[in-house]
RNA sequence: GGGUGAUUAGCUCAGUUGGUCUAGAGCGUCUGGUUUACACCCAGAAGGUCACAGGUUCGACUCCUGUAUCACCCACCA
C-alpha cells in the first residue's frame, strides 16, 4: 500500500465523517451499563452562519468526548440550536425590508410573520449541521434538538407555572429597557454602551441650576434633588416648593433630598425623569414621587410636550433648547462632554427606558427548598459554586460569577416580539376583575386570548441540559408531572447531571449563570459538574474579530479545505490556556498542518518500511516484538510515560498541555531520533505497534488524519479508531529510566558531533575522523558506534578513555582531521553534579541553621507553637528534598 | 468609580503547588543541505536584565507589596 506524499484533508475528511456517522459510534445508549459522560452543545443562534468562536467550542468539546468514548464511557454529546428570538426576528425583518417590505410586522401579521422566521430557521439549521460536521464533531445527531420543539417548550411553560405557583415570577410595572426600533424590551445584560460626545446644557430652573443632555426629556420634570448634605442648599428643605419659569410655561416643584446625589457632580442638583430613567425611577419609588410617560414607545413626544407633540426626540432636541434659551434659561453649554449612550447588544437602536408591565423573575425570594433550607435564587447559584457541587475552570471566573450575583436584578423575561415561547398565560374580562389562567395548556373556557408576548431567549436555553434529556414521546401526556416526566425519560435519567459545559466565557452570565438558577431550581440538580470557559478568538493584532469589518474576519470554511480540520482544531487547543482569549492567523495553522503532513510522512515511512521487510503492517501485533536497541527500550520508555501525561492531562482538562507534549514527543523525539536510528536496522513490530499507540493519543486532537492512518495499521479485531480503547500506559521502570537517559546521552554526542562540524565549517556531507574520550561511556558508545558513525557522518570512530592529555577528565573529545577541541555536550552529568552539590550545600546551611534555632529554648518559648511547628516541617521538607539529591548524586556515574 | 487578567526572544505564546529553568516552543531572520518518509523537510546559528521598584526566602519568571502600560468585565453621573 502507498500513500500520497503530503495529506490531502479535502480527500478524506468528508468520507471519513460520514463512515463515523453511519456507523452509528456517535449515539448514545441510555441502556447502557458504562459510566456516562454527557456534553450539552452549546447550541448556535439559528441565524447565519458558524464562526471561530463556535470552531473554538467544538474543537475543545469534540476532544473531551472523543478521550471519554475511547476511555470506555457511554459518551452522549447532544447537538442542537437556539432560537435566538431578538436576534433572529430582527434578521428576518431586516431580510423582508431589504427585499422591499416597508412594515413586516404590520404587513404580514403575527402568524404569517412567525412562519417565515421559522422557515428562514430551518434553512439556517441546516447550514449549521453540515458545518458542525465539517469540524468532525462526533456529536449525537440522532438527539439533535432545537430550544422550541414542542418538548423543550413544553419544559418552558412546566417551569413558567413552577415559578408562578412558588412566587418566583410576578408581574409588574417596572422600569426596562426598550428598544424603540424593535419595538421590544431587552435585558440588562444585553445592552451595551457606546461612548458619544453630546453637548451639555445647564439651565435656570427656578432659583437652580440643573445640567442635562437630553432636555427633550424635561417636560414633566417638577422635583429637584440635591444631597442632604450639601452645605450650599442647605436652606432649602426635603417638600418645600417653588415655582419655576419653565419650557411651557411655569410649573410647581418640590425639593427633594437624597443621598444619590454626587455633589461635586455638575451644579449638585438635578431634575428628575423617572419614566425614562433607571436611578429617577429608584429615586421616585423611595419618595413616592409621580412618574409621567413624556416618550412614546415609538420614540416621539407625548402631549405633555405641547407643541413639541409628536416630534421624534432627535427633532425635539435642537428645538427645545433654543426655546429655553430664548426665554433667558440657558446657562452654558459644555460641548465636550462624554455621555454613555446605552444601545442594543443585538444591534439594533438606542434604548430608551421606559415603564412597562412586564414578567420579572423574583432573585430574591427565599422560596425554594434547597438542602433543608429556604433559599432564594441568588442565593442557590452561590451556594452549588460555594460548595463545588459546580467546580469553573479557570478558577478566577468564580469571582467574577459571584460579584455578577451580588449586583443582580430581578430577571425581566418578557419581550415584545413574536419569535419565541409566549408567555402561558391567558386573560379574559372576568366578572368585575380579568380573569387569568397561568398554566401548561391553555385553559378550557371561552373567550381566553394569550399574553402577546414572549419569553426571553435565555428562560428556554437556561433549561438546555436537561429540557433536551427530557422523552419527546411523552410531550403529549399532560397528566405527568414536570418531575414525573423527567423520572420516565431514560435519557434524563442515564445523563444528566452532564459533565461538562464548555462554553466561552462571554456568556457565562447570559446562559451560564442562568442554567445553574433554573436547573438547580427546576429539577433540585445541577446542570453539570465542570464549566469550562474559552476565551475569544481575536486576530493577530489581538482585535476582535467584527462581522462590520470583512477583513479581520477568518472563516472556518475557507481555513478547512486549505489546511484541514486538524490543524485548524490544533491551531486553537495547543498553546491556549482557558479563559484566555487567543490570536489566531494563518501562519499558525500552517504550522499545525505541517505537524500534521510530518506524522502523516512517519506513517508513510513506517509501512515502506513494512513493505520493504515483507511484512503486513496490519497484522504485526500477534508477532511477538522483541526489544532490540537502547533506541528500543527509550522508545517504550517514552511511550509510556507521554501516555501517562496525556492521558493525565486530558483527565483534567488540561489540552494545550497534553497537546504541546505530543506534539514534541511525535516531532522531536520519534520522528528526528527514533525512526532516523531505525533506518537500515528497523525493529517493524515496535515501529508498528509505536505508531499505533501514537494514532490513538492523537486522535481526540486530529480525528481525521489518525482515522485515515489507522486503516493502515488496523488489525483483523480492530475497528475504527473512533472506538478504539484508549491506550494503557505501559511501564518499564527502572531499566526504562536508564535507557531513557543513555539514549539522551546518545543524542547529546551525535549533536554535539554534528555542532563542532558545523563551528569548524565542515563540509556537509564529508566524513570525518572522530575520537571521543570518556571514562563513563566507553561501552554505550562503541555499542551505538554505527549511529553515530552515520548520522554525524564520522569515517572512523574512536572510543577511549585515556585521559592523559585531558585537563579535565570528565570532558569528553573530540579528534578529528584537524580538529581537535572539546565537546560540550557529554558534560551534563558533571554539570549536573556541580549544580546539585551547590543546591545541597545551601540546603544543608539552610538545616544547620534551622536546627539551631530550634535547639535555641528561647526561640522555642517566645515563637508562637505554630511558628515552631512550620519550623520543623520545613526542615523535615528539605531533609526530605536533601535525601532525594543525594539518591540523584549517587546516581550519576562518576 | 469597582473588579479581573496580562506584561517572558522581532511576532504569537508555553512555563500547575518556589529548587535539573543554566528560561522553552512555533513562526520569522541568517548559514548550510536532494542523507532509505516528509522542502508542509533536515542540520545549525543569532536573539531574552522573564515590565519596573522593593520585600519574603538558603534560593523567586514562579509568593507578597507598590508603580507603569495594555486589555476585558461590572456599575454608571443627572
Amino acid at each position: 500500500m502507498s500513500l500520497p506524499k503530503a495529506y490531502d484533508p479535502k480527500s478524506c475528511e468528508d468520507r471519513i465523517y460520514k463512515m463515523w456517522e453511519e456507523s452509528g459510534v456517535f449515539r448514545a445508549d441510555a441502556a447502557s451499563a458504562k459510566e456516562p459522560f454527557t456534553i450539552s452543545m452549546p447550541p448556535p443562534n439559528a441565524t447565519g452562519q458558524l464562526h471561530l468562536g463556535h470552531a473554538v467550542m467544538l474543537a475543545l468539546e469534540d476532544v473531551f468526548i472523543r478521550f471519554q468514548r475511547m476511555s470506555g464511557k457511554e459518551v452522549l454529546w447532544l447537538p442542537g440550536t437556539d432560537h435566538a428570538a431578538i436576534a433572529t426576528e430582527s434578521v428576518v425583518i431586516k431580510k423582508l425590508q431589504k427585499e422591499g417590505m416597508r412594515d413586516p410586522r404590520a404587513q404580514l401579521g403575527r402568524e404569517k410573520l412567525v412562519a417565515k422566521i421559522a422557515e428562514f430557521v430551518e434553512q439556517s439549521r441546516g447550514t449549521i449541521r453540515s458545518q458542525i460536521r465539517k469540524m468532525g464533531a462526533s456529536c449525537d445527531w440522532s438527539r439533535e434538538r432545537f430550544t422550541m420543539d414542542p418538548m423543550l417548550s413544553r419544559c418552558v411553560n412546566e417551569v413558567f407555572v413552577k415559578m408562578y405557583g412558588d412566587g418566583l415570577i410576578y408581574r409588574g410595572h417596572r422600569i426596562v429597557n426598550w428598544d424603540p426600533k424593535m419595538q421590544t424590551t431587552v435585558a440588562d445584560d444585553e445592552i451595551e454602551y457606546v461612548e458619544e460626545k453630546v453637548p451639555f446644557y445647564t439651565f435656570q430652573y427656578g432659583p437652580f441650576q440643573i445640567s442635562t443632555s437630553r432636555p427633550e426629556t424635561k417636560f414633566g420634570d417638577k422635583y429637584v434633588v440635591m444631597h442632604p448634605d450639601d452645605p450650599r442648599y442647605a436652606k432649602y428643605k426635603d417638600g418645600d416648593t417653588f415655582t419655576a419659569e419653565w419650557i411651557n410655561g411655569p410649573v410647581t416643584a418640590t425639593v427633594i433630598k437624597d443621598k444619590v446625589i454626587d455633589p461635586a457632580f455638575g451644579t449638585g442638583v438635578m431634575t428628575i425623569t423617572p419614566w425614562h430613567d433607571h436611578v429617577d425611577f429608584d429615586l421616585a419609588e423611595r419618595h413616592k414621587l409621580q412618574k409621567e410617560q413624556i416618550i412614546g414607545f415609538d420614540g416621539k413626544l407625548l402631549p405633555i410636550a405641547g407643541e413639541f407633540a409628536g416630534l421624534h426626540i432627535e427633532d425635539a432636541r435642537p428645538k427645545v433648547v433654543e426655546k429655553l434659551k430664548a426665554k433667558g434659561l440657558l446657562v452654558k453649554i459644555d460641548e465636550a462632554y462624554i455621555h454613555r449612550v446605552a444601545k442594543s447588544y443585538r444591534g439594533s437602536g438606542v434604548i430608551e427606558p421606559q415603564i412597562k408591565e412586564q414578567w420579572f423573575i423574583d432573585v430574591n425570594k427565599a422560596v425554594v427548598p434547597w438542602k433543608r433550607r429556604k433559599l432564594s435564587l441568588k442565593e442557590i447559584m452561590q451556594d452549588v459554586v460555594h460548595t463545588k457541587l459546580v467546580t469553573i475552570i479557570p478558577e478566577r471566573f468564580g469571582k467574577i460569577y459571584f460579584h455578577w450575583i451580588d449586583n443582580l436584578r430581578d430577571w425581566c423575561i418578557s419581550r415584545q416580539i413574536w419569535w419565541g415561547h409566549r408567555v402561558p398565560v391567558w386573560y379574559r374580562e372576568g366578572k368585575g376583575a380579568m380573569d387569568m389562567h397561568v398554566g401548561v395548556q391553555p385553559p378550557q373556557g371561552e373567550g381566553f386570548e394569550q399574553d402577546p408576548d414572549t419569553l426571553d431567549t435565555w428562560f428556554s436555553s437556561a433549561l438546555w441540559t436537561w429540557s433536551t434529556l427530557a422523552d419527546p414521546a411523552l410531550v403529549e401526556d399532560f397528566s405527568l408531572s414536570l418531575e414525573e416526566l423527567l423520572k420516565q425519560s431514560p435519557d434524563y435519567q442515564k445523563f444528566h447531571p452532564t459533565q461538562v459545559m464548555e462554553t466561552g466565557y462571554d456568556i457565562l452570565f447570559f446562559w451560564v449563570a442562568r442554567m445553574i438558577l433554573m436547573t438547580t431550581y427546576a429539577t433540585g440538580d445541577i446542570p453539570f459538574e465542570t464549566v469550562y470557559l474559552h476565551g475569544l478568538i481575536r486576530t493577530r493584532d489581538g482585535k476582535k474579530m467584527s462581522k462590520s469589518d470583512p477583513s479581520t474576519m477568518i472563516d472556518p470554511l475557507d481555513i478547512i479545505p486549505k489546511y484541514g480540520a486538524d490543524a485548524l482544531r490544533l491551531s486553537m487547543i495547543v498553546g491556549q490556556s482557558p479563559g484566555a482569549d487567543s490570536r489566531l492567523f494563518e501562519e499558525k495553522i500552517a504550522g499545525y498542518r505541517n505537524f500534521v503532513n510530518k506524522l502523516w510522512n512517519a506513517s508513510r515511512f513506517v509501512l515502506m518500511q513494512c513493505g520493504q521487510a515483507g511484512i503486513d503492517s496490519r497484522s504485526v501485533g500477534t508477532q511477538e516484538w522483541k526489544v532490540e536497541s537502547l533506541a528500543d527500550r527509550a522508545l517504550i520508555y517514552e511511550l509510556g510515560r507521554v501516555t501517562t501525561e496525556v492521558s493525565q492531562g486530558l483527565q483534567h482538562y488540561r489540552l494545550s498541555e497534553a497537546g504541546d507534549r505530543l506534539y514534541s514527543f511525535v516531532w522531536d523525539f520519534f520522528c528526528d531520533w527514533y525512526l532516523e536510528l531505525s533506518k537500515g536496522e528497523a525493529n517493524i513490530p515496535l515501529l508498528v505497534t509505536a505508531m499505533r499507540k501514537i494514532l490513538q493519543l492523537l486522535h481526540p486532537y486530529c480525528p481525521f488524519v489518525t482515522e485515515e492512518l489507522w486503516d493502515s495499521f488496523r488489525e483483523k479485531d480492530d475497528g475504527m479508531l473512533i472506538a478504539h480503547p484508549w491506550p494503557q500506559s505501559l511501564s518499564s521502570g527502572k531499566a526504562g529510566e536508564t535507557a531513557s537517559k543513555e539514549f539522551q546521552i546518545l543524542i547529546d554526542v551525535i549533536t554535539a558531533i554534528r555542532k563542532l562540524r558545523s563551528d569548524q565549517n565542515v563540509e556537509q556531507g564529508k566524513e570525518v575522523d572522530v575520537t571521543i574520550v570518556t571514562k563513563e561511556f566507553g561501552d554505550l558508545l562503541a555499542s551505538q558506534q554505527a549511529h553515530i558513525k552515520r548520522l554525524a557522518r564520522a569515517a572512523t570512530l574512536e572510543i577511549t578513555d585515556r585521559a592523559g592529555k585531558v585537563e579535565n577528565a570528565a570532558s569528553a573529545f573530540l579528534t578529528g582531521l584537524e580538529i581537535h577541541m572539546s565537546l560540550e555536550g557529554l558534560v551534563d552529568f558533571e554539570k549536573e553534579r556541580a549544580s546539585l552539590m551547590k543546591e545541597k550545600l545551601q540546603l544543608q546551611q539552610f538545616v544547620a541553621s534551622s536546627k539551631a534555632k530550634l535547639a535555641n529554648e528561647e526561640f522555642i518559648a517566645r515563637a508562637p507553637a505554630n511558628v515552631v511547628g512550620l519550623e520543623r516541617e520545613k526542615v523535615k521538607e528539605i531533609e526530605e528534598k536533601l535525601s532525594k539529591i543525594e539518591t540523584r548524586l549517587k546516581n550519576i556515574p562518576s
